[in-house]
DNA sequence: ACGATTTTGTGCATGTGTTCACAAGTGGAT
DNA sequence: ATCCACTTGTGAACACATGCACAAAATCGT
């Protein structure tokens, strides 16, 4: 699980489609990889995937609530306040140690620093955004990253117009610079904003500048090297899965209630919570 | 309603803290598949919430297929262009039904049709759009969701100065005639792309308005009623699950190589403190 | 000092999702 | 007609994730 080296012999790239990064990677048990079939040692340093998008959920509430000026909390609040069940936090938190207390819980500040230093939040990670259109100056212009430590440091796009134009405060350069001002700068994860067409070509130059995190918010699926992690955000994905669930929601009325159902305006029940 | 006894929390409320990452894994699915005990004569009405996702992402390359003029496509074909393993793909599809050809593969047609028909895309899902800001100026602005069936059908701001302004060829409604012009125009989706501290009002008025379906872009957890479902898309988060992964690389290069680390262009390990 | 009370941390059972591997069809060649 | 190369569809094994339930540790009241 820790060691998971070598996907398909195939070639030095693998797609990365989104919502699995570990996914998609067979285990293919023919390389080197971990001889010993128990992982005795170092075992610490597997935290499921899906703890760790939950854990970056807690620190935002603990965060919040540090701010409120609370000092400790039980997992039964810090559950409910993430909107999960406080076994799975527990189990989460365990993951990265034993910092609460028996009988009175956790305290603030510590899990605020265990979670930034899990999730490598400890320095800042420079980010570039290529693609500076409509989705692109959103989040050039957006303050939420800069303040959490994801400072963008660098703008890219073919847009003659654009080049040199400052967004946000930061000048936008031409993609054929990406390599060279990605090394430069520093950046670690690259931001993908361009139409489709234009992603992989990006993608590849990001890497070119030593960029190994990618998020991509093009529908398409990136091919990458071993070493390159990507996550995509894909707004049409997520409507289609909202659609889905609208319509298994009709079948169900629909099998259980096959009459009577005038298509009304279903609003009666209007629940408008406290 | 399986009598989930334990699962504390509001009356009707349930949070919802979904998303996109692997596990991810809508709570309320379970409750809704299969209410009964476990009986054989379980329909296979369940499909994996996972693949549902999938899914739409095969949709899209295959809409891509079909544009290049290719009628038929093979499992292997298919699953590389979209970044599975052909076995998953083939599962995947299995879940919708039998619609390949032993020997030959699947027609490219009949496959869109019938991912179309469970995802619910045979019809429009008019969507409105929430926070009229940076980021629903873009959603509201990008021509990629109605042509692919969600046509965006309202807009709402508190902001006095956007009230009636087109954008996108829409203008902009008051958030207090959210649950009026929901109900009015059979809106089906709800986006949330407000400040964070307006969201679970704003959310309140689009479930007061019918809307059973919610893409949430604030950084907080909605409660919302049980028949309710809502997704997340989550960018800081995104970053920070990339951050762990920049993390858990470097822990695992400086063990596996103590010393002598200079050959990249220095663009690994940056320390700019924090 | 000690039991009542609270809340963590985790072993275990259960559930979901992924991958393997192969029998069963299909079309084309001989 | 028969064989062969190819590809689907799926049972079964495995891997991962979730939730339950309770022992262990801490605090508080008496
Ligand atoms: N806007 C949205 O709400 C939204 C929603 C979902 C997905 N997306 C996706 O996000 C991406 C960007 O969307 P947008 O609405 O900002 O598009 P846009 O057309 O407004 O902006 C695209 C930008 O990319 C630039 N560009 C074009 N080719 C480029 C290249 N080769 N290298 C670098 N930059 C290049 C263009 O000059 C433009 O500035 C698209 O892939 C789109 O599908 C956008
Ligand atoms: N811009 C980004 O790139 C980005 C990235 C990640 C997350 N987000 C999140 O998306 C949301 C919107 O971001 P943004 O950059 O567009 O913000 P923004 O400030 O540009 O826009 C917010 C809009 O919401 C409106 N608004 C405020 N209160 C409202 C209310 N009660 N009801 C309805 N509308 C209200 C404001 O008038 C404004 O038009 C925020 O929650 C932000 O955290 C944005």
């Amino acid at each position: 699980m820790a060691a998971q080296r070598g996907q398909r012999g195939g070639p030095g790239r693998k797609s990365a489609e989104s919502a699995a990064p570990v996914g998609s990677g067979a285990p293919a048990a023919s390389e080197v990889t971990t001889p010993m079939p128990a992982v005795d040692e170092q075992r610490a340093r597997s935290i499921p995937e899906a703890a760790v998008a939950r854990l970056a959920v807690y620190l935002r509430v603990l965060s919040a609530m540090a701010e409120q000026g609370a000092t400790t909390v039980s997992s039964e609040e810090l559950s409910s306040s993430a909107g999960v069940n406080s076994a799975k936090l527990r189990k989460d938190l365990s993951y990265i140690g034993s910092y609460g207390t028996r009988g009175v819980g956790y305290e603030v500040d510590v899990l605020v620093g265990q979670i930034e230093r899990t999730l490598g939040l400890t320095h800042n990670h420079q980010v570039a955004v290529v693609g500076i259109g409509n989705l692109g100056h959103a989040l050039a212009n957006y303050g939420g990253f800069p303040g959490r430590g994801f400072p963008v440091a660098a703008l890219f796009d073919v847009d003659e117009d654009l080049i040199g134009v400052p967004v946000g405060g930061l000048a936008v350069n031409h993609i054929d610079e990406i390599p060279l001002v990605c090394a430069q700068r520093g950046i670690s994860i690259g931001v993908i904003a361009t139409p489709p067409a234009a992603a992989q070509a990006v993608c590849d130059r990001l890497v070119a500048g030593g960029v190994e995190s990618v998020l991509n918010f093009a529908p398409v699926v990136l091919q990458v090297p071993e070493h390159v992690e990507v996550r995509k955000v894909d707004l049409a994905v997520e409507l289609q899965i909202l659609s889905f669930h609208v319509a298994r929601r009709a079948d169900d009325d629909e099998e259980t209630e096959p009459a009577a159902n005038g298509q009304a305006k279903g609003v009666d029940r209007v629940v408008i919570g406290r």
